[in-house]
DNA sequence: CGCATACTTTGATCAGGATCAAAGCAAGAT
DNA sequence: ATCTTGCTTTGATCCTGATCAAAGTATGCG
């Protein structure tokens, strides 16, 4: 299912599949709107924006992971989304960011200028259509991990977290997840600790549980493996036949 | 506050302001849509809709109260979105339902039929962009409670649903929340528990708790009095100047 | 090379909330 | 009036994950 060939209609990293605005996708009809449409880069730990400042573009990511986070007053935070390639960043319609955003990797972004993205929106009902399904889709992920952080064990949140981590990696690159599937856990065990809403110790100590266990096999402190997947999936907690939107 | 004074155009309980839509709103140029929409009730306690249950309409709440959860199969629950009136119940585009949706209170709905309501999206632009706006709304509110549930203690849980309520109780009367206001807590002892991931027994204890140290007086178990709103935000941990979404 | 920095692991102890258990309370049913 | 049912409160104890502390590891740099 790696359909490595190319689509110029559909660049599979841009959420925005219309040719009127993806360059990536129609690059040649485009050249007049690099005043609305432009990449931008981030280096690693970098913030994107903060909540509440003022927000004059919508995005999507295009290579790179960022965070979406809530801080309290006296340094508690939560992340609230993890936003890998092809996810959207943005408000149409809205003055202020409502979280912060921070890069985690190296980070680019395709950004558009938001008033401009807003009158294609109005022009372009098809735009509308796409950014809704991705807002439900959004809503529905949130919503699955309001019962990670209020229900689940230590344990179960980290399975979760990796489950969760490998199903996109896999998804991005075409493929099912599978026994045996690698890839690189791209957040800081304080990073993993706030989406969890667990504290670091915790996180590396249920880490080092599960790789006792069995369920996972750690080269280096980043690389996964995840020799059974079913045996994870178990540890999840979740229905194990359960649909999933992730 | 009752608003007596009906607006035919806009009856705000139903979301989908939109002439060809709400009969509440033009009750006599809608006698040829009686079979895309209707209204529904349930009783206390009936579900709605179970979670990936086909789903063939699309709904708003008129009056009552609905939950939108989550239950996993050693019978943990958690609460994902609290459905009070004007909220939207349903996902364009989908063929099941996510999560389970039950009514809590006696409960009337407004209902579409989905693919008419498809065809009038289709159709009519408005929809879909304010359709999109209240989901993104929702999922501002979801992320806003995941930090209530992955950072806060129970006490915080306890007082941040309450100024939720509050806030909600209050924008339905079209007032703003303000000192000595009263409000009914629609929810169980074990309902509010599953909303903030605790058990009853701690939401009873911490809902004492706040009654002895005088944040909130009740009457009964279910009606509550807020003498000092800023007494009751400060005890929510949030940000007292926070611009909020609710 | 030694040192600084950032991240991670591991250990010891503590505490907040869960669990188990029982009793209180209100409303309706018999 | 008594019983039943569903909800709530309160108490005693336990356990998971937080907190405090220190050591281990990797990387980059002067």
């Amino acid at each position: 299912m790696n359909d490595t060939s190319f689509n110029p209609r559909d660049c599979g990293t841009c959420p925005i599949r219309h040719r009127a605005v993806c360059s990536r996708c129609e690059p040649d009809e485009l050249e007049h709107l690099d005043d609305i449409k432009y990449y931008r880069t981030y280096e690693a730990g970098q913030p994107v924006i903060w909540a509440g400042d003022p927000m004059e573009f919508v995005a999507s990511v295009v290579t790179g992971i960022a965070t979406l986070s809530q801080t309290m007053e006296d340094g508690r935070t939560q992340m609230v989304g993890l936003l890998l390639p092809s996810d959207f960043i943005g408000r149409p319609g809205r003055e202020q960011a409502p979280f912060d955003v921070v890069a985690v990797t190296d980070l680019t972004l395709c950004c558009f200028r938001k008033k401009p993205f807003e009158d294609l929106m109005g022009s372009t009902p098809s735009i509308g259509g796409r950014l809704l399904q991705m807002t439900l889709d959004e809503l529905d992920s949130a919503r699955e991990w309001m019962l990670v952080l209020g229900r689940k064990t230590a344990r179960e949140k980290i399975a979760s977290l990796l489950m969760i981590i490998a199903r996109r990696d896999a998804a991005l690159h075409k493929r099912l997840p599978k026994d045996g599937m690698e890839f690189d856990l791209p957040l800081t065990r304080e990073a993993m600790a706030d989406y969890l809403g667990l504290t670091l110790e915790t996180v590396s100590r249920q880490i080092s549980a599960l790789k006792k266990a069995g369920v996972i096999i750690l080269q280096g402190k980043r690389q996964v493996q995840i020799p059974d997947l079913q045996r994870l999936v178990s540890e999840t907690g979740d229905d194990v036949d359960g649909g999933h939107i992730f």
